[in-house]
DNA sequence: CGCGACCAAAGGTCAGACTGTTTGAGGAAC
DNA sequence: GTTCCTCAAACAGTCTGACCTTTGGTCGCG
């Protein structure tokens, strides 16, 4: 019956060819790709070249199936690889249906954070590859966030500071410690370095924190950021940029394999 | 093969409860979340906590939705969100299945890519952020590279900057430009800083470059690379990375809105 | 005017069948 | 004993058509 007759596809296998010589493909490339991507694509496509904007509203996905020559649920498969990168999003009821999402930054934090800590489980990562990379950023972003710094930077770090000097038990303590380095990255005023760091920092919590870091330990870090924060707060780039740098390269001992 | 014989347990059913007089939901209101997403988030969370390593390979889609307690068609959409994560990978015929992938930074690489082009298309991102994250990336990974260079990466990067001098048009001048660069991040031998700089690349690439830079321009460019190889060929961290940084504050130009 | 019953639209789920692809096993030909 | 062909099994991919659930609007009754 009505099965994609004219769907987008084209990928013909024609037996009746008796190809000469003349085109072995240069790669034996797999068949054609299976009907979801291709929809996908496309609609990715549509997306990313701004056809279809942020908050439009796609046909239903019957309408869509249409559209394109296959079924509904082959339009679902699609629409939900596109969900799951963000960039659509489906909402049930009457006044429901597909519409363009804009991609939120948690989102894409999320996803790294999965993937960064499934590449350091193989060998694809290393955690001196993590932490060199956390190093290249916050270093730098220490630095500008003395030069950007605004009040209530300064007054979140410190408040952060103090219930980090109280915090009892490991998980919360490092809780705190991530809290505070993720408001130095957040006075950057930079989204793509908190996209880019926050998930590090979570890998290194949930993947490679030691748990037995002895007390003096602690009490060493509460006194480098307060080392850090005055700087911050001094308007001092250089100066706080080297304090964070002595910093991760101490406690670089409190996270291993 | 002595694959898993029960391989992905703890299929619990409640997604339909005929429900017994005795229990009435406590809080019936917000109904539960679709069914794929909560059949993916358990695979998911089964794939993270380590259950299920690289290369398993999942019961067929039919005995999945047994397990579960849902359609087949429930279990493919939520296989399609996990494979769109780069987390499983799926294969046809009679060998085929579903396997736990190891997660490609390619992949990853490309995900962020749209990601921050996305982005940058609301105002979440502004051209800004993204130049000031690549020189806090770059300036180091130049230093990075001085100290771990081989032999090949000079090579190649001397091989670059001749295809680069050579080139002509737009587009190819920027592909070799962007090569140049990316064998720098290659060169720091660090994976996680490839798979986060490669995408900013690319980003500035296709959606900033300005259409009309002078040939001059590009004269100057080739000088400051050269200057750049010349310090990492000789081991100088220290100038290298003032050479990238002094490189790219000037190439600034060449990227607007 | 307000409230409740009903309806329509859209996504969510299901069951079943069929298609296409990939291998491996079993023979047949050499 | 090889080499090749054919067939069958196993699986993902696709389609159809139905029904359920959610959600907001509409209409009518009080």
């Amino acid at each position: 019956m009505g099965q994609g007759s004219t769907p987008s596809t084209a990928g013909q296998n024609d037996a009746t060819r008796a190809a000469p010589p003349a085109a072995p493909p240069p790669l034996p490339v797999s068949r054609l790709r299976p009907a979801y991507q291709q929809v996908a694509d496309q609609l990715r496509e549509l997306i990313l070249n701004g056809s279809l904007v942020s908050g439009h509203r796609l046909p239903p996905e019957a309408d869509l199936g249409g559209n394109f020559g296959v079924s509904r649920s082959t339009v679902r498969e699609a629409l939900r690889v596109l969900a799951s990168q963000g960039l659509v999003r489906t909402v049930r009821g009457t006044t429901g249906g597909t519409f363009i999402a804009h991609v939120e930054p948690d989102q894409v934090s999320d996803y790294l954070e999965t993937s960064i800590g499934l590449m350091s489980g193989s060998d694809t990562l290393t955690l001196a590859d993590i932490l060199e990379a956390r190093e290249m950023l916050e270093v730098r972003a220490a630095g500008l966030a003395a030069r950007r710094r605004e009040p209530r930077h300064v007054d979140a770090l410190r408040a952060a500071m103090e219930r980090e000097k109280h915090s009892r038990g490991r998980s919360v303590r490092f809780n705190e410690h991530r809290h505070f380095h993720g408001i130095i990255i957040e006075a950057t005023g930079n989204g793509l370095l908190t996209v880019m760091t926050e998930p590090v920092f979570r890998v290194l919590q949930s993947r490679f924190l030691s748990p037995d870091v002895p007390r003096e330990f602690w009490a060493q870090v509460d006194r480098e950021h307060e080392t850090i924060v005055d700087r911050i707060d001094a308007g001092d780039a250089e100066g706080a940029g080297e304090a964070m740098q002595v910093h991760l390269s101490r406690i670089r001992d409190a996270y291993h394999d």
